[in-house]
This record gives structure tokens, C-alpha cells and sequence, in this order.
DNA sequence: GCCAACGTTGGC
DNA sequence: GCCAACGTTGGC
């Protein structure tokens, strides 16, 4: 399994709102950047990401779970862009905050850190595991 | 195919 | 709200 991170701005489209549409998730849309898509075009039914609020809040909020493959993006009829669909598999108890990440030295090579501006990034499996630790939630469960 | 101009993202 | 970073566009 994969691990990922997806960026949004909690004023758009934040954790509540994809709590709020259960486990059918909701559609990625709106990527309009070639490195993400490609990420997504990568991702495989079952793979997990954490969800990130951008902007305001700055912290990752929760753990969600690749419910579709990479499909036409409904939002537009330009057939270069795909988006996966997503679900809400549970929150950290603990938010990790951006602040908290770049203090940890461990986690200087996440691209939240190196790529600030991609929306959606690879997770590595120690980066993934160190994050859940400092979430203070079991990404097993 | 280069690179300047432009638009967008996102931390601060 | 500002502005630095960076991706994209388009003229040459």
C-alpha cells in the first residue's frame, strides 16, 4: 500500500465537509497540475493519505482512504485531468500542525516541507508511520 | 526551445 | 493582505 498527502483549503473543502459525505468520499476534483495528477494516476483502491488543511489551519487533520482509481475529473470536460475519489477514515486525536513537522528533523525530507506548493504528495512508509506517532493515532485501525 | 511575463498557491 | 516560490503560457 501507498501512503499520500492531500492539500485543501478548510475554507473550500475541509475535513468536516468529506466526514459529511460518509463512506461513498467525494470526488478530488480541480487539480490542475500535471505532478499531482500524475500522483493520483498512481494511487490504488485502498491506499491512504492524510488530509491537510492548507492556508488556514496548517495541520494534518486526519487519515482518509483511495475509495476510487483515477477517473475523468467531472469538473471539466479537459481529458488531461483525473481525479481519484476519496472517504474520511478517521481523525487524529492529536492534529500534527506544519510547525510541529518542520521542528522534527526526521520529517525535513517530506515534500510538505521540500514541495511546499504541490497538492497532492507521496508519503513515504517511515514518514507515514513518524506522522501517525505524532497524531497520536494508530494508522492500523 | 528559451525565457520573460503572468497567475496561483500558501506560509506568514 | 502581502509577497515569495513556482508552474504555466506564449512571443520570439
Amino acid at each position: 500500500m501507498a501512503y499520500w498527502l492531500f492539500k485543501s483549503e478548510p475554507e473550500v473543502f475541509g475535513w468536516d465537509d468529506l466526514i459529511a459525505k460518509g463512506d461513498a468520499g467525494e470526488e478530488w476534483d480541480g487539480v490542475r497540475n500535471y505532478q499531482a495528477r500524475n500522483n493520483m494516476r498512481s494511487m490504488a483502491v485502498g491506499d491512504r493519505g492524510f488530509f491537510y488543511h492548507s492556508r488556514s489551519g496548517l495541520e494534518i487533520v486526519g487519515i482518509v482512504e483511495v475509495c476510487a482509481a483515477a477517473h475523468q475529473d467531472s469538473t471539466t470536460d479537459d481529458d488531461r485531468w483525473d481525479c481519484v475519489d476519496v472517504r474520511a477514515v478517521k481523525p487524529f486525536a492529536q492534529p500534527v500542525t506544519l510547525k510541529a513537522i518542520k521542528a522534527d528533523p526526521r520529517l525535513a525530507e517530506m515534500s510538505l516541507v521540500k514541495s511546499m506548493r504541490l497538492s497532492v504528495q507521496p508519503v513515504t512508509d517511515a514518514e507515514w508511520a513518524i506522522v501517525c506517532e505524532l497524531g497520536a493515532t494508530d494508522p492500523s485501525v
